[in-house]
DNA sequence: TCAAAAGTGTTTATGATACACCCATGT
DNA sequence: ACATGGGTGTATCATAAACACTTTTGA
């Protein structure tokens, strides 16, 4: 039998993920605090090598986001990002990373741990932010998670599982407008999400407040994915036409 | 220094190629037949083993692809579709496959060569046949291909590229009837892409036919987006409230 | 003059945006 | 009364779908 396995070259696989979530009104990131080398020290995404040859790999994903953060991953829906695979982008060897994005609620507090000395939530901003550093191309890989995420939101109901279980139409405005970081009319978004059939249940409840009127209680819809998509307002252009 | 390569099971990388192009009035795949064990004999994409740990993935899917089929690839757009990992996809071994989606025209007939016994274009339809056996997980990855190239042309102007070089506007809808396999309205089709900015450029000349009112020609405008996007007829549910 | 294919006009419906305005509560 | 935020009404615009109709050619 022919067999070419004389010319496969020696490559690690990995899986590193991006994990998003919304909290404290700010979209964050979960990322760890290298223990090992190299780039010891540095923040980078929860991941690592598949650890066996029968490992799937999204069961080697659930695994290292498991081991380096602590976190529950029952449940939790992983979906692949991108492969990024550059030969220099490992200065160990040549590593072939698989990545996967988890845009989800309710997680709780990390707790490092595998080859992770410190894992915490951050906000995509500092994440983001040119002063940060990250280990290996792992900036890239958050910009384009960041990007995924708020595209999801554009055309399913995953937002409103960012809300408590009982919300109020603006509460979920304001998960949009972190998301997107850009600000919405809060009247057409009110009359949009409550005009999508199966996005939003009516609990008959009302908010206590402290001024204002009572805000109307949903809960989720049904529905997972949103007809009409909600649209992003268009990136301003940069105004190159003031004449005062 | 700490290291973790003990761990670091043995998996193979791969990349596949699922080319698309519209060919005599048919979407079809570029196919090879299988000259290696294993699956020997059986049709699959084009694909293999990166050679050398300073390949790119980039990189390694266009030697694959000039190598199996022949085919020039200077200037070939090819984009990452999906990472397929199974445990059990190659009966050898682990293998981890990127898969890479290209969706061009004018490409010239295939050659085989390295592991390819034979190459040659198939329409998808006869490729995903149910009859029609492919080897490893290739039916999957030729199904996501093809969703992926419909929907690239909802929103980029690449249809026009399958046209020759000045086309009509039936000859641009008839790509977009090919790749969404569903009939458009002649009608508000030209109005659509005659009004979409940058799409098309009239030509000034018209088609010489056999019958009928001659069709205005153009030539592929400046635009690579279309905004708004083409809409495709959304799927007719299965009807089972006929009556009579 | 007729068939065939190209192309235009018109009607109707949907949905986005902007924003005026009213509603219900705490202070 | 009034500030505060919730929620509705409405005019205007952009687009999509359906389809009647006119235009321009070859036979």
């Amino acid at each position: 039998m022919t067999d070419e396995a004389w010319k496969i070259p020696d490559i690690a696989v990995a899986v590193d993920l991006a994990v998003l979530t919304v909290r404290s009104g700010a979209l964050q990131v979960m990322l760890i605090e290298r223990g090992i080398e190299p780039h010891l020290g540095m923040l980078a995404l929860p991941g690592g090598f598949l650890s066996d040859v029968d490992e799937s790999l999204d069961a080697a994903a659930e695994r290292e986001l498991t081991e380096e953060t602590g976190l529950d991953t029952t449940g939790l829906h992983l979906e692949q990002l991108h492969t990024y695979g550059a030969p220099n982008r490992d200065p160990r060897r040549r590593v072939v990373t698989v990545c996967y994005l988890a845009f989800v609620p309710g997680l709780a507090s990390p707790t490092a741990g595998g080859d992770a000395r410190a894992a915490a939530w951050v906000p995509t901003a500092i994440a983001l932010d040119p002063r940060t550093e990250l280990a290996f191309d792992h900036r890239q890989i958050i910009e384009d998670a960041v990007e995924r995420a708020r595209s999801k939101i554009e055309y399913t109901t995953l937002a409103a599982a960012f809300c408590a279980p009982e919300f109020t139409v603006t509460d979920l405005r304001q998960v949009y407008e972190i998301v997107w970081g850009e600000a919405l009319d809060p009247r057409n978004f009110h009359r949009k999400v409550t005009g999508v059939e199966g996005f939003l249940v009516a609990t008959g409840g009302q908010t206590t407040r402290q001024g204002g009127r009572p805000a109307a209680l949903y809960r989720r819809g049904p529905a997972h994915l949103l007809h009409p998509a909600m649209l992003r307002p268009p990136a301003p252009k940069p105004d190159s036409s003031r004449t005062s």
